[in-house]
DNA sequence: CATGAATGAGCCTTCATTCAT
DNA sequence: GATGAATGAAGGCTCATTCAT
């Protein structure tokens, strides 16, 4: 007897998630140039050619990774965000800048590792720059309504200073003394 | 009659030069493993073999790339600390770490481009590290001396500060308001 | 719905058998390292990639032709040897060796062709040795039980002697007397 | 001022001789595929292109070191052979064989590696049929003097003997006992 | 005669992708 | 939806050969 179409739905939910994960951690540890179609179907345990039931090509899993990852961050940042926590806001958010790399290293670590790259930055540098844009602008806010100089290059500075943060970290998780310079960090920034 | 030793020594400087300066663009353009033999030896308008001449395979050629401008940027900081500058020496160098940029966009788009990727970091990991960690000693000295209660803390922030921004400056240098940024920078640290 | 696994079996004998048999008529006709994978590939009329999915490379291709040839020699051999023959053993051996190199003479143009080659020697040695030491000592043996004189010495002089004329024989089929030859050896060995 | 017609005449002889001996060696050694026309220059000490200056291509320097040893073989079996020497005919030229092979046995070596491959077939197939030509006639002549039944066949036969053993011992000169085997081969044929 | 930089065809191999089932 | 055999373009690299000097 045929299967539901919500039981289908539900493999299919679960396959392609399968993917994705396995994708994210091998392009994480190998590269995307380095990992091959073939390694990812081993590691997820399917068939090749299945995984282009689901994605156009091994560019556009990597632009999913990138969606799916980019609405996890969001997510995480509104979570963080209007939560009634009585900290000011611009440490809540430095604070869950970093709690949210710590958290998805992985994905991260290939950001990093692709974020310089032609392919990536035509096929998302649309949806990257948006991304990028909305974080700067709500530093911005933050900035402008604080009665900050020059808001703009407030914002560029603090953004810069969160993600050269960020990627040292990642480069270097074992070592890298993120809590102590999270800490320096937020305290700069509340007493200003 | 053979070619005398002068006229091959500058073939061959010519040649290693094009080589090393098309591959240069080719790789920061589209990416070190996007960037194949024949592109670069098409660009370089040269023959393929003879890239092999001068380089044992495509990886030494990247290392090559990254020890000569390694070495460029080395003297440039030379250049630009020992100057009798009447300006603070951690304005000098945050001056001199963006004119670096600046200067050098095309290695550095490369840099940010290809830090993150095994091959790299196998291959380059030990000078790599050497060289980011004089920096960061080069500043935490600075702060310690300036008696900052958290000199490596302190250190490891401006670092990343000033990386962070290289990088955002990097991806899209038309639009980055980096004099700005720069400025900005500049006045926070004389002020502290 | 995907192939049964007997399908996939059944297809993947075939092609296998097809570049085995397609890469020892090359190899035997052009010599291993004239013969590239471009041309087996086709002439056994499949993609070049096919290839690599049943052989690691092309020097393991050479070790699976050689090994399933020795296999068939080996049961070649036990054929003809426990058989109720009442001719002697060592002249059911020489005709036995005759035959073998009469039936796959292919094979045997690839092995004189490829023996000596560093290649195979370092591949090869080990399964090559335990082979032909194989047969010394089957001949040692016989000649040690008719009770000859300097049995080692013996074995590596009829050792060579086949040896000797199946290379010659195979050099040139058409006209080499194999037929008359082998009697005359058979005819002396009988008589001692 | 200018080299003498003499002088000019001896280097190319020794530049030649050089790149012939070296050559020989490394083709012995590595065989003659593996061997690149690169390393014969260099360690013959000349440049890349001298080397073309005394032979049309690899190939033809393959041809010439055959044809140059098949010349120095034919003068030794002439020297060895009118000897006054009081043994009969057939172990003076059976003692001979070997004292040759192992006397050049860089020669045999690359010879036994290369005479089954279609290039060297091609190319020395004339010279080679007509060498070995004249050995198995040599033969004949000693056996048709001898009054043997069939001498062409035994012909073959001791060539194909000397022509195995040879072989055998080319293979592992370490190990084989060739001189126990060369007087068992004489003693035999000296009896008949 | 001699040099060695330069050429470019060809090699083995990998891998994203297709397709018959 | 799922399989995996098959495809073929492209990759890095080697090497016999040429040629300007």
């Amino acid at each position: 007897m045929p299967r539901t179409e919500e039981q289908n739905q539900h493999l299919r939910e679960e396959s392609r998630a399968r993917i994705l994960e396995t994708a994210l951690t091998l392009f994480a540890r190998y590269g995307y140039e380095k990992t091959s179609i073939r390694m990812i179907a081993q590691e997820a345990d399917i068939a090749q050619g299945l995984l282009y039931n689901y994605f156009a090509g091994k560019e556009q899993l990597l632009f999913a990774i990138f969606e799916q990852s980019m609405r996890d961050v969001r997510e995480s940042f509104v979570l963080a965000d209007d939560a009634s926590d009585p900290r000011p806001p611009l440490e809540r958010l430095i604070r869950g800048s970093f709690a949210i790399v710590r958290r998805n290293l992985t994905f991260w670590r290939l950001s990093y590792g692709v974020r310089m790259q032609a392919t990536v930055i035509t096929g998302l540098g649309q949806s990257l720059h948006a991304w990028t844009d909305t974080i700067r602008q709500t530093l911005e806010g933050y900035f402008r309504q604080a009665g900050v100089a020059q808001p703009e290059i407030e914002a560029a500075i603090l953004f810069a200073q969160i993600d050269g943060i960020a990627q040292h970290y990642v480069l270097d998780p074992e070592h890298y003394p993120l809590a102590a310079v999270e800490e320096a960090l937020v305290a700069r920034y509340r007493s200003s």
